[in-house]
DNA sequence: TATTATATACAAACACGGATGTATGTAAAT
DNA sequence: ATTTACATACATCCGTGTTTGTATATAATA
């Protein structure tokens, strides 16, 4: 039983990407050894070398898998024209961010991996810039909506919106990464919404 | 030439520390090997064994050596009585931090290091507990020179104080991880310091 | 004060496992 | 018949921890 048909052989794959990043999260990228994924997968090290050029590629894989979704789903929410107040699509985009991360494992455990147990040198230096773009054009579009919501007249006068822009990137930022870093006894992420919506609610007009 | 003073062993091991961030901030802690490390200061792995029980022990020492101070100094901003407005207090404590960060690149390396480069797993896991715990204590503190804010009635009055502190201890904590993660070819640097007062401005009366 | 003993501060050598990449084998799908 | 989708075997290097060696600083002693 070695020569599978294609769809199993695809399965395999998916296989392989789910363990890689079971191990990643246990042991750190790092120490993530191609023989612990191989066998947590139920596969020797031949099948993922088979699949992968090495463990930057498989890294690479399972986070595409995740990341892209997310951006889009969000952006969705964001740039929606459904909103009669710009503001609500902030807080609603960035509200379902976290909802996504509160009750999808996967997608947790990536982003768990990708700020916590993940070193950013050599062939994953690039990995920061490819997190840092989606973060520079999230910044961009809340700032294209913030400027939407002062004309609209329901963003604080004396707001400029790419300092609010800045000051909500900043906090959905560090939101994120308290949420993931120090996760253990804290009541953090039932207060979330609550913190998201004050925050908005500290721009709007009166 | 083995048998050093006192005085001389104690300089070969700061310099191991100082070599252990320059190799840490390199190639990330878990491709840093003892050996290059070793190098690096112009010894052998003999010494490093000598001085510290392994590469974990190392990297607290290099830790502990620049956070501690950091903590001590922005809390004794933070906590001071000086401040006609507890809300100048916090801006001043926040500028503080982050200036420190821009212009000393010690500092900024263990940041970076902590940030991006070291893999929270085994020996390492408790790194996390300890940032953890100072950003708790920091948002408690802060959650009161709020509350002191709001007792003098320099605080908007729709303001809880326990939010307004979540909202800012989030916005920090993003910033640092922004400035720090992404670099490159921002100006973010620069535009820090407005940002925090923004962030403030926000909050005070009228 | 001079001598001796011992602990210190490393360097050098050793033993070991473990991870990587590649090469080869092979049975079944196409 | 050939390619596919792996499993197995092999060679190589690298990092760690430990052990041993040793010159000298320093404390003890006389």
């Amino acid at each position: 039983m070695v020569r599978k048909t294609k769809e199993e052989a695809e399965k395999t794959r998916k296989d392989i990407i789910e363990s890689a990043r079971t191990v990643f999260h246990r042991c750190g990228v790092g120490r993530s050894t191609l023989e612990k994924i191989a066998r947590e997968a139920g596969v020797t090290r031949g099948a993922v070398y088979w699949h992968f050029k090495d463990k930057a590629e498989l890294f690479f894989a399972m986070r595409a898998d995740v990341f892209a979704p997310m951006v889009e789903r969000t952006d969705s929410i964001l740039l929606s024209e459904t909103y009669a107040n710009p503001l609500d699509a902030i807080e609603a985009s960035v509200k379902e961010f976290f909802r996504v991360l509160d009750d999808c494992s996967v997608v947790r455990e990536v982003f768990e991996i990708m700020i916590s147990r993940c070193e950013y040198v050599d062939e994953f230096a690039s990995v920061q810039d490819e997190v840092g773009r989606p973060a520079y054009e999230f910044l961009e579009k809340i700032e294209g909506v913030y400027r939407k919501a002062l004309e609209k007249g329901m963003l604080r006068q004396d707001l400029d919106p790419a300092m609010a822009a800045r000051d909500t990137w900043a906090f959905t930022s560090g939101l994120l990464h308290l949420m993931l870093g120090c996760q253990k006894g804290s009541d953090l992420d039932r207060q979330i919404p609550a913190m998201i919506s004050m925050h908005i609610a500290l721009r709007r007009r009166n």
